[in-house]
DNA sequence: CGCAACTAGTTTCATTTGAAACTATATTGC
DNA sequence: GCAATATAGTTTCAAATGAAACTAGTTGCG
């Protein structure tokens, strides 16, 4: 016999995951893009996009939308932008006639040469509220709440 | 003498907690909202709305407001389709013109019996990658950052 | 009282976003 | 070698979003 299905639970907004885990998401992510608006006229899909570029120069449009998470029109419209601000250059793939390769310009390299420590400074300010073995905690709870996701994604 | 200042880090997006944390988040917020959307209509703002609603009637649009996280002008809109589709109404308040008070309709009040009981299921699928102890944990830990992320928001 | 300052909620307008269509190039299978 | 299919990236168009202006009602105080 199967025990009786679960007593009706309440909700309440202020204690459900996903809820929780939006706002605080929100409240960082704007946060940071304030800092990286204000002081560098950067939106995130564009700090997205030199991020890995800055890491990783010659990537295709396609590379950096599976770096960043980010979907194709919204890198093209980052890199758009940064083109235009002298940021980005591009330079045609000679094996592919489809690709474009991308890179940091000098500009844009100096640009992320000041943003990553902010960036990193602001991530330390986030995860000083954590003990070192809190943070490792976290760590390993992220990786294995976000491999769940996949799951919701799909099927079930 | 203060110590040395750290020696440059390296930035590897795929590592730094407020992408993680946008990450998770935006998977976890689209994988629900499609169930929603998909069974009933319903966008995030409007669920979230019924989702206080549903808890606490008579708000104001106000309160409601304050309890989603959500701006005033989400608010409005929500309830403004919630309205049409007479999931939500509406009632002056006797002391204040300025104030309506907001419930759900008998047919609001269904979805909502409905909807409950998904959203809690998914919770339990999503949290089902944890231990008791993990949870636990995730819920400390949330609880911390959440606090901190308010740090960031303002001066510092 | 009566006017200045405040709050609730809506509307407007410009910007952002996302899905789908589109262009151009590359690859596959016959 | 060439038609059919697939991929890279851009453009288009409609919907979602947010900031600021606006309307209506309330409160505080001379």
């Amino acid at each position: 016999m199967p025990s009786e299905p679960q007593r009706k639970r309440r909700l309440d907004l202020e204690r459900f995951t996903p809820y929780r885990l939006s706002v605080l998401s929100n409240r960082v992510s704007s946060a940071i893009a304030r800092q990286y608006s204000d002081r560098f006229g950067l939106s995130i899909p564009e700090w997205r996009t030199m991020a890995v570029l800055g890491g990783t120069p010659n990537l295709s449009a396609r590379d950096v939308a599976e770096r960043t998470a980010m979907d194709k029109v919204q890198v093209s419209r980052a890199v758009e932008s940064l083109m235009r601000a002298r940021r980005v250059q591009r330079q045609a793939d000679p094996d592919d006639g489809r690709i474009t390769r991308l890179s940091l310009t000098a500009k844009g390299r100096a640009i992320y040469d000041e943003v990553v420590p902010l960036a990193l400074h602001l991530e330390d300010v986030f995860l000083s509220a954590l003990t070192v073995e809190e943070r490792r905690q976290f760590d390993a709870l992220m990786t294995k709440l976000t491999r769940q996701a996949h799951l919701l994604g799909s099927g079930t």
